[in-house]
DNA sequence: TACGATAGAGAACGATCGTTCTCAACGCAA
DNA sequence: TTGCGTTGAGAACGATCGTTCTCTATCGTA
């Protein structure tokens, strides 16, 4: 049973890193077998589908995203420092060599059409973040209008940063953030 | 010869709707024949291979989006409001029911990885968008960083109405835009 | 040692894909 | 009318995919 969850958890992460180097479609379930270690027999028996595998990924992406955040808002003391250490996380990732975009946003695009599951597992993660984002604006002080503005930003600066090949997107979203921040911090 | 371009512009205008609709590579080449009633031997004379369709179905949108822009800008005085004047056309956008997202981010989403000339296509419409939001900041007077700020909320105004459903992500966009602007010529 | 359940390796299956090929129908110059 | 080049319809091809099945080796238990 132990055995079991070793097993998932590798086969989630080598999906992951599959999928997100190269596409969903463009990864088969032997190359996930053969990275996982993993016989398609025990991948058929813990994922009915490749859709459940995609939707586990997705899932385990949350977490890892989730924890990111957690850990860049731990090192602030303010709500709005917490709000703004995000981009501060998206700069890091951005930077790593491997970053090309979004996955959520790049499965999205790739599978909206096709995929009921898949696309239920995207909205609820930025729903998530949508709320995270309007409670740490709540806290900072600042009227509410002004967090899904900062949400927009954030995935922007994602999708920017992916495409132009440019890690500045995040100062630049951030310089942003601020300046609504302030904005509405003067005008209340 | 005209027929070509006849059978040319079909073939586009057809695939570009498959592609949109369904993904790319959920859309075999059958399926483009049979929406735009050409042959294959023609599509194959015409397109080389499946990503040269791809392709010039991404210059078709750019041309597309380029003329929306235009229209949209032509109704404005000032460069500011035709600045501004872009969030009026996303919001028109948004509202069509089959709308889904930017097909540039949602084609490079799906084949970033696999194709080179896809990749290169949707950085070029990406850099123009730039440039021409770059010059109508300077026309307004901003300061030159706003320009990736504005293009950062438009790009992140399109995935959030598709993810998210919500068409409102434009007029969010345009209110955050306003403020950027607006204390950009306060601090001028 | 013998046996039954289990699991891995990988072949097999049916579907689909991008691309090419075949063949018959057609249009047009001589 | 004859012959030739071109075209369209669709079969064919080779590859790949998600998924299942077969076969064999292994292992705990009696």
């Amino acid at each position: 049973m132990t055995q079991d969850t070793d097993a998932r958890e590798r086969l989630v992460e080598a999906a992951d890193r599959l999928f997100y180097a190269r596409g969903v479609q463009a990864v088969g379930m032997d190359a996930v077998r053969a990275e996982a270690g993993v016989s398609l027999k025990k991948i058929y028996a813990l994922f009915p589908s490749k859709d459940d595998l995609i939707v586990a990924v997705l899932r385990h992406r949350r977490e890892q995203w989730n924890a990111g955040i957690a850990a860049s808002a731990e090192k602030a003391a303010t709500a709005r420092e917490k709000l703004l250490s995000v981009f501060d996380f998206l700069d890091a990732w951005f930077r790593e060599p491997d970053f090309h975009g979004c996955a959520f946003i790049n499965v999205f695009g790739e599978l909206s059409a096709g995929s009921e599951g898949v696309t239920q597992t995207v909205r609820e993660q930025k729903e998530a973040f949508q709320l995270y984002v309007a409670d740490l604006v709540r806290d900072a002080g600042a009227p509410a209008e002004v967090a899904p503005q900062i949400a927009i930003l954030i995935e922007g600066a994602q999708t920017t940063a992916a495409i132009a090949r440019s890690p500045e997107a995040a100062a630049q979203a951030k310089a942003a953030a601020i300046t609504l921040l302030d904005a509405a911090g003067s005008a209340a």
